[in-house]
Parts: structure tokens; sequence; C-alpha cells
DNA sequence: CTAGGTTTCTTAGAGCCATTAAGGAAACAT
DNA sequence: ATGTTTCCTTAATGGCTCTAAGAAACCTAG
């Protein structure tokens, strides 16, 4: 009954981490058919059902991988964030957003389960590992630009201007992130996060190779863009 | 050895088509997972083995079945562009946008296979047919671009202040286009292209739900901006 | 220290799956 | 009428997910 960590939950930390790291292993070697329960047990050195012991179903596992996935790419753009902490933050942005590609194209099986994965039911509930990683990986950008409009509010369309069924979708989302930024204002914050998100999803699902042979420059060109539209002019800001 | 379609070449032709629709069942009522080959023979009610006389693996049957989504998409958008044949440019051009992205909400699955199924080497080949298909689903809105172009030049970027790097992928692609659209064309085509399908990508595989519940006015925005884009105002044109 | 319960693992097995192999029956060509 | 091709069958291999039943190790309470 102790909340302490026993030396049995210590154990089963460890063979959860070497289960993580063995089906991230079959990830990357072999793709993603290749992850199943006997695969990734066989590769930890049990028999498959053992890992019904750590893990209800394969969706599960993939579901608590594909979290893991979430959480090193936030932490990866918040490592970018803080190694520009006195930089204007318009440079942290573009680091963040900068990251969040390099992290993307580093790791595109790890990527690919982040957005195309077909989320199971079960890991669609709210309180599911995966969702609340979720939740963490879109926060970066989010708080960003909050700090970004509290400090230097940045241009936004007339919200009498806008469809009223839209007007309506971003005053609720205005809530969700707690009136953090007007409805305006969210609506040019997720107008560039899905420019940015779904260039890099193209990008990563092959979609544009028959155009384009290396994305880089197109992404530069994605986040100046957003600079122009956020107004970060590069000169000076906070 | 005649050329002539036999009666068992017409037999075949038919036995084809009932095991596409019966994989097509499957996928819209019980998801990617249920596709397979045996489920697929089970439909059509013939065993198993039987379906290799058809294809060769369970692969190659997801392509030529991929390859249909992507003809019947196609197909919508022309039928969208041949329904407004004698009105302006613009007007095509969005009807061709509008009915892409009618066709992608009323078929989520299937549109999820032809940009998210994991395109295995053999479909990657230039000659397998889903790629054939893929080539006239993007066609479509190339050559409306075209015409504009022709008819109708939309502003385009100075070359010289793209990145060596894109100006050259741009001229690649401009050849590979036959030279309909020069480089520069090229660019501002891709641009929007990467927008608009990068958009309903991102719609169909629900990574938005998080703020949005009805992406019909995100779309139309983000047609209006592809309509300021290639100066399609509305009034009168071709 | 020992007895009971818990946790972790094992093997066995049912019921899927893809794919190959071997053969039969019908349709077709000559 | 005969031989070939085509289409289908069943049998079988080896993989998969997942359940069931039980052995061993381990923790804890008396």
């Amino acid at each position: 009954m102790s909340a302490h960590t026993s030396r049995r939950q210590r154990l089963r930390q460890a063979t959860l981490e070497e289960i993580h790291a063995a089906a991230r292993k079959l990830l990357d070697e072999q793709g993603s058919a290749a992850v199943t329960i006997n695969a990734v047990a066989r590769q930890v050195g049990m028999s498959g059902p053992a890992l019904y012991h750590y893990y209800a179903s394969h969706d599960e596992l993939v579901g608590a991988v594909t979290a893991d996935f979430f959480r090193e790419l936030a932490a990866a753009m918040e490592q970018a964030r803080d190694a520009h902490a006195g930089a204007p933050i318009g440079e942290r942005m573009l680091a963040v957003c900068r990251a969040m590609r390099a992290w993307a194209i580093a790791h595109p099986a790890e990527f690919g389960w982040i957005f195309a994965s077909p989320i199971t039911p079960p890991n669609r509930r709210p309180d599911s590992v995966r969702h609340q990683a979720a939740l963490r990986f879109e926060q970066v950008l989010l708080d960003l630009t909050v700090e970004l409009w509290q400090t230097r509010p940045f241009p936004v369309p007339d919200l009498a201007g806008l469809p009223a069924s839209l007007r309506e979708q971003l005053t609720a989302y205005s809530a969700v992130i707690d009136g953090r930024l007007p409805p305006e204002a969210a609506h040019v914050f997720l107008s560039y996060w899905i420019r940015l998100y779904g260039l890099l999803c193209m990008e990563v699902l092959r979609q544009l190779d028959f155009a384009y042979t290396d994305m880089e420059p197109v992404f530069e060109e994605c986040l100046r863009d957003l600079a122009a539209a956020l107004g970060l002019d590069g000169h000076a800001a906070a």
C-alpha cells in the first residue's frame, strides 16, 4: 500500500521501458507492421502472452509507444525554445518550428504513428495517455503564440467578417484554451498551425515526391509566411 | 490470341469488379484492417487462395482498389469541371476543389487509403496502376492551372528571389510537366496544392478535432486565399 | 520463519491471417 | 476427341492476437 516505488514497481518500470525500446526498434528497422506483440516479446526475451501483463492489447501498446513519441517531439520543441530563452520571441517560435520538422524528418516512422495511425476508439478517449501527450505537443506553440499575443499582438481579422459557423467554433476553442487567445487570435494561430503541420504531414507521408526532392526550402518559405503573418519581422522584440 | 474481349475475359472482368466491390464494402463497414484476402474471398463466395488468381498478394489487391479510389476521385473532380464547362475558369477551379473535398469527406476511409496507406515499394513503381491513377488525379487541377496561366497569367514571384535549391527543383518539375508552366508558375501551383491537399488530409485524419467540429468554413477560407493568389476575383474571365 | 496472496511468467490452444502446393473440373482450342 | 489453359478447391505452414490454466518467484503478515 506504500505510495513509494517498491522494488516490484521499479522492475516493472524497467520492463516497460525495455518493451517500448523494443517496439521502437522494430518500428524503425522493419516498419509499422513488424511491431507485433509476439515480435516485441521475443525482442525483450519473454514469450508472447507475457506481454499482456503490461498491456491489455496490441492497440494499447501502440498507444503507449505513440505517446512516447509525442512526448519526445514535444521535448525536442521545448528544448529548442529553452535554448533560445533570451532571444526575441520570433526567433524562439521559428526555432521551435524548425525543431518540430527536424524531429519529424529524423524520425519519419515515429511521426507517422503520431498523425497517421488509425486512432482506435480507446486511444481517442480524452484521458488516454496518447491524448494527453498530444495536448502537451500542441501546447508548445500555443504557449509561444499566447506570449506573443500578450507582448506584441499580431494583426487579426475582424471577427464579424468571418462566417457564423467559424466564429462559433473559434469562440468555443478560445474557451477551451481558457481564453488565453481571443477567437480572432485563435484563428490566426490555428491557420498557421494547419499550414505548418499539414506541410509536415505531407512531407513525411511522401505525398510531394512527384515534385520535390528536398522540402527544406519549402518549409522555410512557409516559415517566412508565418513570420509575416505574425509580424515577426526579425528586428527586435521582447 | 485474339485481342477482343473473349467470354473468359468478360467473366474475369466481372469477377474483378466483384472483388473490388467486396473489398470496398469491407473497408467502409469494418475499416482498413478488415480488408483481408480471406474476408474478401469469403464475401465474393470463393475460398481464400482462389483470390490469388486475380492478385498476386494482399498488397497488390490494396493497390488496385486504391487506384479505383483515385480514379473515382479524379472523375468526381472532372465531372465538377465539366458541369461548369462554360463558366469562367475561376469558378471551374473552385468547383473542382469543392468536389475534391466533397468526395473526400463522403469517403473518408477511401481517401485514407489514397494518402495514408503505407505505399509499399511495388505500388511506388511509376508504372503501377496506383501511380498512374494518382497522376490523373493530380492532373485535373494542373490542367486548369495551365489553362489559367495561358489565358490570364496569375502573379508569380521572382524566380531569382527563391533559394537556389528550390529553383532547381521547380525547374525540374516544370520540365516534368512538359514546360506547361514555367518554374515560377509551378511554384504557385504547388504552393496552393499543398495547402488544399494538406488541409484535406488533416481533416480526414481528424487531426483538427481538438479545435474544429466543422471544417467547411476553414476550407472555404482556404479557397478564398487561393482565389486571391490566382487573381480569380470572381468577376468575369475566359 | 512460514503461509497466503500477488505478480510474473510459462505452455497450450482457438481462431484469425497470408501464402504455397497439389490437384480436380470445366472451358476452350485444335 | 484431346490436350491445354483457367479457375477453383482442400491441405498445410507459419505467423498473428488473445484467452486459459498453471508453475515459480516474490512480498507480506502472522
